[in-house]
Formats: C-alpha cells, structure tokens, sequence
RNA sequence: GCGCCCUUAGCUCAGUUGGAUAGAGCAACAGCCUUCUAAGCUGUGGGUCAAUGGUUCGAAUCCAUUAGGGCGCGCCA
C-alpha cells in the first residue's frame, strides 16, 4: 500500500480517465492532480482530470467530470464522487479510508512521510560557507538553518544528501586574519602596539579589531612563546610566522564556529578548504576543461554601467564566456596579475563537488551574492555540459528587532550580535523554527520579543504546544488505562470507528497530507513549507481540543468508553507522531510539556 | 544605467507550481471563566492580490510595460 492517499487514489482517477477517454496522451495524464480540498464542503480530495481531457475529448469538462465522479463511485474506499464547478470531481472518502492513516503513521514512526521521489539521487547542499575570520553572526544565520532543514527535507524524500560547509581560507581575508591574530599575539607577549601603530605596517591595513582575537593571540603565546617575534615583542618578518599564525587562526575560528553551528544543531557532513582544493590542483583543472571548451580568452571589460569606480581603468584579464550560458557579461578567472580570482577558485571547488559523483548541487547563499548565482551557473553547465545541475537558494537579509526597534549591527566595531548571542537569548529551537516560518527569498523581521512569546500568535509556541497536549493525553491515557494499553503497537490495532466527528476526520485529513506536504516542499526546495503545515496541523488539533470544552463527548478520555477512548488516543498519538516527524525536518526537539 | 528578488486585509505573512467564493494570526468589534481543557475560545467586520495590457476553459500565480522597496554590478570573498 503508498504511504500517500494521493498518489493512490490518483492512480484510480488516472484508470478511470483512460477508459473514457481511451486517446489520452501520457503527457496530459502527468498534468492530472489530486490535491486536498480547501473547503471541506468539497469532499476530501479533487481532481482536474476533466478539464485536462476536455479538449482532446473535444466534450465538455463538466460532461467528463460526471462520467468520472460515476466512474469513481465503484473504487473501494470512495464514499461519494461528484462533478461541480467547472469540471473538479470532489470525492469523499469513507471514514475508514482516514481512519486507517492512524495505524500507518504508528507503524511508520518518525518515518512517516518518508518519499522515494528523490530516488536515491545524490545532492550535495553547501551552507553557511562564511568566512573563518571572526564568529559565525546572525546574518549567516538564515542560510545555515535553511540549509539544514532543506537537506533534511531532501533526505526525507530519498534523495542521498550531503551537508558541506566551504571554508574560505585562501584569500585576502585569511591573510587578514593572521595580521590580526598576529597584532594579539605581540600583545600577549608584553607589546604595547596600538592598532593604529599596527596599521602601520600590515599589508592593505589592520582589519579585523574585535576582542574576539584576543584569546587566540594569547594560546599562541602560551604555544610558541616570543619565539615568532623578534626581542622586545617587536614584529618579525612575516616568513617567520605568516604561514604559522594563519593556520592556527583559522583553525581556533573553525572550532568557533563549528560550536556555534553545534548549538544552533547544525552538522556538516563534510567540511572543504578552499586552500586544499587549490593545492590539489581541482581548480587549474577546472580551467584548463574550460579554456579545452574554447572559452576562456584574454579581454579588456566594459566599465560597469551607472557607478563608475574612481580608480577603474581597462586591463587585460582571463576572461571566461559566461554569457554564452545566459550571464550579461563574461567574467575574469584571473586578476590582471595572474593570480585566480574567488570565481576561479570557486569554479574548482563546483568541479571538485561534481568529481566526487553529486548530480545536484545546491548553493545556499545570503542576497549579497545575488550578483554570482549566473555566472556560478554558467560555469557549472560549461563544465558538465548541461549534466549537473547546480540551484541557487538565496536567502534574503534578516533584520533583528527588539521592542519594535532595529537591532544595529557593525562588523567593523565588532560588536555585531554574534549567533552565540542569539542563540543564548532564545534558543535554539525558536531560532530554527522562526527562520523558516518565511520563505527564504523574501526578507524577514525577527522579532526577539516575539520569538519567544508564550501566546497563540507565535508559530513555535503554538506547534510545541500542541505536541505538549498530545503528550500529556499519553500520560493521562497511561494512567487511566494502563502503560501496556497505549503503547503504538498496541494502538495500531484499536477498533477506530469511533473517529467520526468533523473536528476528528478534519484532523485525520491533515495527518493524510503530511506525505504529499514533503515530496512538494521537496520538489520546490522550500523547506517553509514545513512551518506553515505544522502551524496547520497544530491548527486542527487545538480545533478538536477546544470543541471538547463545549461537548464533552469529544474529550478524549472517556471513563464509560473504552473503545471510544482509545480510538482517540490513538489519533492523539498519529497526532504527536507527525508533529514530530515534521520537526524532526526542521531540527526543532519535540517538548513533552510547556513550562 | 543594467541584472536578480520582493509588492496580497490596518499590521506580519501564507496561498499546495494555472483551479472553485483569495486564507491565517495580530489589531478592531461582540460574546464566553466559582477552569473534570481560558498562557485561551466562539462569532463579526475588513481585499480593485501595486497598476495596465496580454496568453486560455480559468491568472494573485505565466508574459510585456509601468510604479515603489531591497540586494548586487572588473583585480572582495
């Protein structure tokens, strides 16, 4: 039997259409759906397949439509099919039909929902990838949970993921980073240079000022002594330490935010340097496929349009002819002195990712980098010939408010909120669930009071409570009825014909959904969508709870009706199940009970 | 100037890839607690889906143009 009601009663209504309409092409058949009603006066579930076949049948939709909905009326499980509107079938199931979704997601577990729609297909989806200069701070924060909740999402519909984190640790930011450890470092050992005598004399300036290099000046200190110095704390030539000091920089910095990323529950599979797959020789490979494609030349660039910078003047580069693959301009793969440039670089790393067998590869990026997803593309498709695909998942900015005011960020002062910071404040689980609670290319206010709000308005809340009220029906059920009594095997084959109030079939008809929910939030990449059917089933559940304050026969314990009772318990623990199955998605841990 | 993203109720946002009368929460209004289920619940009002034109059985959704907001635009990553 599916796992989804969808798919299965779909595969009826497709039987049904091909008898009536013998000549049906296949490809029409594929634009045939069955989706859930949004009014519940609809039916469970309708269908189009009237209007899809309407034109090759050359008969009216609505015509078709009655033929099917009688058609329909001899598939088991279908109570009642009717045409209506312009040519839909609503269909009505049997209660039975739902009701027997209670035992499937017993059985399933936190499995339920699982989708082979991905069939295997290996994806790799790369995240966070900030740089290793300083603490992972909130504005990475968005990208790193819809990442993970994507690669979640994508793992549950059976495609075969992996988590990547690039590391950055080649460029002129790292080297940076270790003039800056450095400056810490001769202050640990007793100098009194200040940042502006320091300045002095680093190549391109003093940049990253924070406290944050203090401590990590200090471990050098405590490793190596004065021995990267000359005496009297004074600079020595940066052969002597250069090379030392940036490793164990970015080493200290990836264990930073390694951690953080830990706390925020987010676990790379895999971590790559960007230094080692240049070492390796990935990226000079990359170039010469590409300039073996015929297309790479040397060219001078126009001047961008509209903003004319100060000190533009034409040169020479390496350029590469991205827009023969749809960008508006072609782009350098080398800096007029000879050296890559982050796009030649980056272009190595995509080959090293698609040697290693991905089919898809999905970038998750800040908007920032809006202007890279074209050419980032172009070069995949050069490379692959069209065989790869690369998306490009970009996450707008998040600007944090606290009593309705912007909260200020200055990476410069380096008193930017870090995401320690965040996290400390409010947690891990309504960070993950809030940042998902939009989708990703539309910006966002996250409201820190708001977050954390114990009222009906706050998504989290809202959806841990819910599970919190299954939880402590359990427990009550426990009670009243006995451990043994509600275990899931044991309430996989309770008598469920109790389960007929609409409140309840509502409830069941969302439970249905959970699969169908996956495999589209899956095929869209839009892991929100997870968020928004959680507040939904959350929705439901409260509904029927609620409507036991007025008729207490829909309470779900009942002293005088065993059976009754149980049925319901066995809906109330379906209920935790999905809630906790969708979490698990979303890398939020269930709550037993509010406090 | 060009490219990408966004514009849906007073506010914050959904809208299941083109489906039926466009939804939810907050706010507003009207009710509901000596709690076996009120950190809450029930009901009501609220819309030219930024604008115009097009595509078709059918458009918030696709295309074109326009307006407003965000991001980006050769040797930063």
């Amino acid at each position: 039997m599916s796992d989804c009601l969808f798919q299965r009663y779909r595969a009826h209504v497709l039987d049904v259409l091909r008898r009536i309409v013998p000549d049906i092409s296949e490809d029409l058949l594929a634009r045939v759906e069955l989706t859930p009603t949004r009014d519940p006066a609809h039916g469970d579930m309708a269908t189009n397949a009237a209007l899809i076949a309407a034109k090759p049948a050359r008969r009216k939709p609505a015509d078709i439509a009655a033929d099917i909905a009688t058609s329909l009326l001899g598939v088991e499980g279908i109570a009642s099919a009717e045409a209506a509107g312009p040519g839909f079938v609503n269909i009505t199931l049997n209660h039975s039909v739902l009701q027997d979704v209670i035992p499937a997601v017993l059985k399933a577990g936190e499995s339920f929902g699982d989708s082979q729609i991905g069939k295997g297909t290996k994806v790799n989806v790369e995240y966070v990838s900030c740089n290793p200069t300083g603490p992972i701070h909130v504005g990475h924060c968005r990208g790193a949970v819809v990442g993970d909740a994507l690669a979640n999402l994508l793992d549950k519909a059976g495609y075969d993921v992996t988590k990547e984190f690039y590391i950055n640790d080649a460029g002129n930011q790292v080297a940076a980073l270790a003039w800056a450890t450095y400056w810490r470092y001769l202050q640990a050992i007793g100098s009194t240079m200040d940042a502006e005598a320091f300045n002095a004399i680093t190549p391109n300036g003093l940049q990253y000022q924070g406290e944050y290099l203090i401590p990590i000046g200090q471990a050098l200190a405590e490793a190596h002594g004065t021995s990267l110095a000359e005496d009297g704390a004074k600079p020595a030539p940066a052969e002597k330490w250069f090379t030392l000091v940036k490793d164990f920089a970015v080493a200290r910095m990836m264990d930073g935010i390694r951690e953080d990323l830990l706390t925020l529950g987010v676990k790379h599979d895999v971590f790559t340097s960007e230094a080692k797959v240049l070492a390796d020789g990935v990226t000079d490979r990359a170039i010469k496929m590409l300039e073996a494609k015929g297309l790479l030349y040397e060219g001078v660039l126009e001047p961008p349009k509209g903003k004319l910078p100060d000190d533009w003047e034409a040169r020479p580069q390496t350029l590469f002819r991205s827009t023969e693959f749809g960008d508006d301009v072609d782009r350098p793969l080398r800096k007029s002195d000879g050296t890559n440039t982050y796009f030649a670089n980056d272009i190595g790393y995509h080959l090293d990712k698609i040697e290693r067998g991905e089919q898809v590869l999905v970038d998750v990026l800040g908007a920032d980098h809006g202007g890279y997803v074209s050419r980032m593309k172009a070069a995949v498709k050069a490379l692959t010939d069209g065989k790869v695909a690369l998306e490009i998942l970009l996450c707008q900015i998040v600007h944090i408010v606290r009593d309705g005011q912007p909260v200020r960020m200055s990476k410069r002062a380096g008193t930017f909120v870090t995401l320690s910071d965040l996290l400390d404040e409010v947690g891990k689980d309504a960070v993950r669930f809030t940042m998902l609670t939009r989708k990703s290319d539309a910006q966002m206010e996250f409201d820190l009071d708001a977050v954390v709000a114990q009222t009906r308005d706050n998504p989290v809340f809202y959806v841990q409570y819910a599970h919190a009220r299954c939880r402590s029906v359990l427990r009550a059920a426990e009670e009243m009825l006995g451990a043994e009594a509600v275990t899931s095997a044991a309430l996989e084959t309770v008598s469920l014909k109790a389960l007929i109030a609409d409140a309840e079939i509502a409830l069941l008809r969302r439970i249905a959904s959970w699969p169908r929910t996956i495999e589209g939030a899956a095929a869209a990449r839009e892991p929100h969508r997870i968020a928004f059917y959680l507040g939904d089933l959350a929705a439901d559940f409260h509904a029927l709870w609620n409507r036991g304050r007025d008729e207490t026969t829909l309470r779900f314990l009942q002293e005088n009706d065993r059976e009754g009772t149980l049925a319901r318990v066995a809906l109330v623990a379906a209920t935790a199940m999905a809630i906790r199955s969708g979490l698990a998605v979303m890398g939020v841990e269930p709550v037993e009970e509010m406090r």
